[in-house]
DNA sequence: ATTATAGTTTCGAAACATATAAACTACTAA
DNA sequence: TTAGTAGTTTATATGTTTCGAAACTATAAT
């Protein structure tokens, strides 16, 4: 891969990476891991304003995140390729990793403050 | 894990996906793949100005994507969990395969041109 | 104490992302 | 063809991220 190419790859990969910073986005995701989904039930699990949904649909349509299909008037959508979940739980991982040693850290230290009022 | 721990971890989520969205962002952890770094060797094999450099690295110190040690006047960097990586290593698979792809539909398109000239 | 070096922080302007509301498009059925 | 439903797009106001420049902090050496 020359160098030109790499600095393609970076910019792609920062631009996946913006399309999977945010809540909603994510909580879509979260959604769509069970399987394909309607934008009606994902309306309903989400209770967010119907054009504001279909607006980081569209951001994850665009980054070819997500894939949709229509059928009649309503669209589905799924997650395009399963190793983007995977990704997405190893972040997970680490978050709740950075949370207990946090959990830890604060035990410590109570038994530390216990321990110097003895 | 309740309800309002989810929200927190999807805002958690985002924050890391946040820091990485970024292309010089992802060639400082390209480069400290390989292992701990002087930020003034970052400085020059990123030929970034110094201030620059340091707000970048400041946004992954923050989220807990790096960590630090002092020696003397220099400070190092490092990457704090090696699963952020094999997290980017997944991402960029899924980029590899999606060029491959528009490569496929390019040849693909090209054949069918050529067969529409005959 | 002064000076030099390595690195960080703060400030301000430009570019970018987000939510809401209003306008639009695609399909279906009467 | 008209009307209705499902979903998308556009416009805009507000907030966030980015960079360069200047000011600042921490350590070491004199």
């Amino acid at each position: 891969m020359d160098k030109q190419m790499e600095e393609k790859m970076f910019q792609m990969h920062a631009e996946v990476c913006k399309s999977m910073a945010n809540p909603t986005r994510l909580k879509i995701m979260n959604l769509l891991r069970e399987g394909e989904k309607g934008v009606e039930e994902l309306l309903e699990r989400l209770k967010l304003p119907k054009a504001n949904l279909s607006q980081h649909l569209s951001v994850l349509r665009q980054r070819k995140i997500v894939s949709t299909r229509r059928e009649g008037l309503n669209i589905y959508y799924k997650v395009a390729n399963p190793k983007m979940i995977k990704a997405c739980d190893i972040l997970r991982e680490v978050l709740l990793e950075q949370l207990q040693e946090g959990g830890q850290l604060m035990k410590v230290a109570s038994r530390t403050k216990q321990r110097s009022k003895k």
